[in-house]
DNA sequence: TCTGGGGTCCTAGGACCC
DNA sequence: TCTGGGGTCCTAGGACCC
């Protein structure tokens, strides 16, 4: 069996942690450059404020209408909560993979038989009200067969009418009654453009999706979604290390706080991203063979879109930040143009392999440094991302992004931790 | 004043070469 | 000289997720 936990609108969540006095209150969390709105608690969402993604300027007035609080994104304090989080979670199962900063799978082995000595209904309710008294941190709880199924019971636990934040599909009728009140978009891998294709055969709920020819299914879409039917009839099509497989591209793009025009600013930013993909490339112990470079004006900018982007190859895989940002470095010129003003830019690490298999060429001798950059990652997982940086980032960066609405860094500066009065 | 998220995977098709 | 088949590499964009 597997169990997905999954918190409640995070973002919106977290800031309710620490801040009881806006806890009955519609809060909202913006994106980063507070451009859009990007989660919004249960409160806002019945006031009809919390629309995802829906850019902020557009909703101001009715946010202050409702008397909304509005936050900025406080990434550092969701990092922490999301690991008090997964820990938590982990101890109730013996494998589990962290999915997102706020989701984590848990499996519990080969052994389909298993069943908690509470049971699973049990099981399920002890790892909410868990993580409710450990980190004061709303999640619903889905268990099924397959990392699919679970992800519906999930859905049902948070959605449906009358399972109050838990469900268990551990029975045929429980597997039908859940999935034939989802939609088929509330199916995981089935998004918008999909779903319309399959409303057009006649396939409007899980369950249809499930009762539909695998066969069929793969030929008029792909082998995926006839994995999701599969996954939907209890057949685990996702083993346990594709759940969270090593990536084959690692990205690390953002928008600026402000349009850039300066060329050192540009490489500056090209750089920083260079060195937080690279840190995630070494995480997963892997090497790039390739990298694209890009960086782009505003879509929404009248003077036409502006996007350039230049795919550099490496005679030798690597992971070194420093082979990184020599290739940033030479795209530069190609890439930046004085008269536009940069929206966005960002690097891709591309073919990526594990650095056991790497190919060493005899005349392109490897000039990674893995010691160094070991030193790098050790010093900045430990005192914070950026701690320890290359010069090619720069030391005075103008293109930070815009917080507005920042919470309180309750977590991780000592100036900011929550005080409570007494008497 | 002016505002518009970020990440990953996949594939069709263009460019280029033999 | 010109045509055309076929392979490889890269780009652009579609699709999904949170």
């Amino acid at each position: 069996m597997y169990a997905l936990c999954d918190v409640n609108s995070m973002y919106a969540s977290c800031e309710k942690v620490f801040d009881p006095s806006i806890r009955k209150r519609p809060v909202v969390v913006l994106t980063n450059n507070d451009g859009c709105i990007c989660a919004a608690c249960g409160i806002a969402k019945k006031m009809g404020v919390g629309k995802k993604f829906v850019p902020f300027f557009e909703v101001r007035e009715q946010l202050e209408a409702v008397n909304a609080v509005v936050r900025s994104s406080n990434y550092e304090l969701y990092a922490e909560l999301s690991e008090r989080l997964m820990t938590v979670c982990s101890r109730f199962a013996p494998h589990s993979h962290i999915y997102s900063i706020d989701e984590c799978f848990l499996y519990y082995g080969l052994h389909s038989a298993y069943v908690p000595a509470e049971g699973w209904q049990q099981h399920a309710s002890n790892i909410r009200r868990s993580v409710w008294r450990e980190v004061r941190l709303p999640i619903g709880v889905g268990i099924g067969a397959t990392p699919t199924l679970a992800k519906a019971a999930n859905h049902a636990a948070k959605k449906i009418e009358g399972y109050r934040g838990v469900a268990v599909i551990d029975s045929e009728g429980a597997r039908k009654s859940i999935l034939a009140k989802m939609s088929v978009t509330d199916v995981w891998g089935i998004g918008r453009r999909i779903g319309a294709r399959l409303n057009d055969l006649g396939i409007m709920t899980g369950l249809q999706l499930a009762n539909a020819k695998p066969g069929i299914i793969r030929k008029q879409f792909s082998i995926l979604i006839e994995s999701t039917v599969y996954e939907l009839n209890g057949v685990v099509k996702l083993n346990w290390d594709e759940v969270r497989a090593a990536k084959k591209e690692i990205y690390s793009t953002r928008s600026f706080g402000q349009r850039i025009m300066d060329p050192d600013q540009l490489k500056f930013a090209l750089a920083t991203h260079a060195e937080i993909a690279a840190a995630k490339l070494r995480k997963q112990n892997g090497t790039a063979k390739a990298m694209t470079i890009f960086a782009t004006s505003s879509p929404h900018d009248a003077n036409g879109y502006y996007k350039k982007s230049v795919f550099h190859k490496f005679a030798v895989p690597t992971s070194d930040s420093r082979m990184f940002l020599a290739a940033c470095s030479a795209a530069l010129s190609s890439i930046y143009c004085k008269e536009v003003r940069f929206y966005r830019c960002g690097v891709g690490l591309l073919d990526i392999a594990d650095n056991k298999s790497v190919q060493f060429d005899l005349f392109n001798p490897s000039q990674d440094d893995p010691k160094l950059m070991q030193c790098l990652d050790l010093i900045n997982s430990k005192y914070g991302r950026g701690t320890l940086h290359l010069a090619g980032q720069g030391i005075e960066q103008k293109f930070a992004m815009r917080r507005e609405f920042l919470s309180p860094h309750y977590t991780t500066r000592w100036s900011d931790l929550p005080r409570i009065k007494c008497g």
